[in-house]
RNA sequence: GCGCCCAUCGUCUAGUGGUUAGGACACCGCCCUCUCACGGCGGGAACAGGGGUUCGAGUCCCCUUGGGCGUACCA
């Protein structure tokens, strides 16, 4: 329409043409108190999914207003949790607490235009106004005490705070995504404070603020801030602002179905990383907890973009399940390509401080490569992997583990002397000759294969698991697997022979 | 206490008034097999309870129970 026009062209082309305002601008949104929360991370999977799927944005911003509890260290692991889980923000993330003033300018604007007001009361009054509520069976809510009261009547030397003018009447609907209609009535709601008496904004003010400055157009949270967003909304129409799209994820609990506990998943990014766990087997697992499309359990990370829409979150909270994070981090070390693998695995090591395997994996990285496929289907964690690949760069003598010392008996250090003359004279060191050899040797014995591999293991690998054995003695090669079988036979015979 | 949200196998979930209630993980059995995995085949396992609405409820409404979140000059 003709009277649009104008409009379109006067405004700053940087923020407000058509085109930007069409375009979804998600946010991340967590405080730097500690490391970063998988529930957070997942909260971020989907910010990020829903903006990639739009053609939109994902911002990062962190709220870091609590200078009491915000560290620079928790700020980057939120960098870094990002990072590795694969999770890019746009543009660089935007560090609320240098935005106070601008928040302050807008508690001031509030109080300017009369929807909000300077409240004097200190501590021990409002403690009081809590106690006397629930007492009487209310909310324990601020009781607008300075509401209408004139300044005039403030008491000397207290610095105020500013609260905002709620209404004390009607409702306030959240229209969400996820949990469809909520009402709350207004007079559940108090004068809740926007600006603290040192000047700082609260959290409430602030969210709303940056949102609206950031030209967010949804937020996808926890749903722990489902209340908070009626309390928000309280603000954007004091302002005049428009509420942006609102979806309330449910949280994840623990595997006892209460809170999130340590040995529940609630752990840190970079505790998963140091359990061995893919980035990309992270993302499908937590996709899953609280998100579905149809049936499909295991999907990329661009089938899900292209799968993601906010119908397909979940009302309910989902338990946090550490057996099916393993089986799908399996399902994706069976994927990866084994160059990949070694990379994880040599970084993994150096990160969780196995030294000796950094080393190992360093020296012998031809071996480790090519011993991958037969790792891989054995591993549920790169931690797994490399227990697993151990075999390949131990020094001799090997310790031999409890479990594999019964299969060493005299019995089996003389079959694996036989084993062993045998293999001296094989004329090719391939697993198709050594099989045939030991097939044969069997045979001769009246034995079953198993009673000579399972002896070998035990003096190749020092235990009782592992890859083929006739894979692993390729591996290692002729004379190592000789040194090693030697290994044992002589000690059987300073055992037997005097 | 008050407010709000939630509720399908042990767990994650599909399901949007008419299904033998499906899949995945886990579990059990069998097969494969030099161990362990992987893989294949098969099995047990759920609509929290009670009222409605309807010819017909897992699906809609109410209550109960059970969980969660909020109720800060934290975020």
């Amino acid at each position: 329409m003709r009277w649009c026009q104008p409009m379109v062209h006067t405004r700053p082309i940087s923020s407000n043409s058509s085109a930007v305002m069409s375009q979804v601008v998600t946010r991340f949104a967590p405080s730097p108190t500690g490391y970063l929360h998988i529930g957070s991370a997942r909260t971020a999977l989907f910010n990020w999914a829903y903006a990639r799927k739009t053609g939109g944005k994902m911002l990062l911003r962190v709220e870091d207003t609590d200078r009491e509890r915000s560290t620079e260290p928790a700020i980057q692991a939120i960098y870094d949790g990002l990072s590795w889980l694969g999770l890019e923000w746009d543009g660089d993330p935007v560090l609320q607490f240098g935005r106070a003033s601008r928040h302050a300018e807008i508690a001031e604007e509030l109080l300017a235009s009369g929807h909000a007001y300077r409240c004097y009361c200190s501590q021990e009054e409002l403690a009081q106004m809590r106690e006397t509520a629930r007492a009487e069976g209310r909310a324990p809510r601020y009781n607008g005490y300075w509401r209408d009261r004139d300044p005039s009547e403030a008491p000397e030397g207290v610095k105020p705070v500013i609260r905002i003018k709620a209404p004390q009447q009607g409702e306030i609907v959240v229209n969400d995504s996820v949990q469809g209609k909520v009402v709350f009535q207004s007079e559940h709601l108090d004068d809740f404070i926007i600006l603290r008496s040192d000047g700082t904004p609260t959290y409430m003010l602030a969210v709303v603020v940056d949102d609206h400055d950031m030209g967010v157009t949804h937020i996808i949270r926890g749903d722990d801030h489902l209340t908070n967003a009626a309390r928000q909304i309280v603000i954007y129409r004091a302002m005049g602002w428009q509420v942006p799209g609102m979806a309330h994820i449910p949280l994840i609990h623990g595997a006892d179905g209460a809170k999130l506990s340590k040995r529940h998943g609630a752990l840190g990014v970079k505790a998963y990383r140091e359990m061995g766990y893919l980035p990309e087997a992270m993302r499908n697992y937590l996709a899953r907890l609280g998100w579905s499309h149809e049936d499909d359990e295991l999907f990329s990370s661009e089938q899900m973009i292209e799968w993601f829409d906010l119908d397909g979150l979940n009302k309910g909270a989902a338990r946090f399940d550490f057996v099916k994070l393993e089986n799908i981090n399996g399902h994706y070390i069976r994927q990866s390509q084994p160059d990949y693998l070694y990379e994880v695995m040599v970084s993994t090591a150096e990160e969780v401080g196995r030294a000796e395997d950094h080393a190992g994996l360093l020296a012998n990285k031809e071996t480790v490569l090519s011993a991958l496929p037969e790792l891989q289907p054995r591993a549920k964690t790169v931690l797994e992997l490399i227990d697993l690949a151990q075999f390949i760069y131990v020094e001799r003598p090997l310790t031999v583990d409890a479990a594999a010392q019964k299969h060493l008996g005299d019995d089996s250090r003389s079959l694996l002397a036989d084993a062993v003359d045998v293999l001296k004279g094989l004329n090719e060191w391939s697993v198709e000759s050594i099989d045939g050899s030991m097939r044969t040797l069997a045979e001769q014995k009246g034995l079953k294969l198993g009673k000579i591999a399972q002896p070998l293991r035990a003096a190749l690998t020092g235990r009782t698991v592992s890859p083929g054995i006739f894979e692993v003695m390729v591996l290692i090669g002729r004379e190592e697997s000789l040194a090693r079988l030697s290994d044992q036979t002589q000690d059987a015979a300073l055992n037997t022979g005097t």
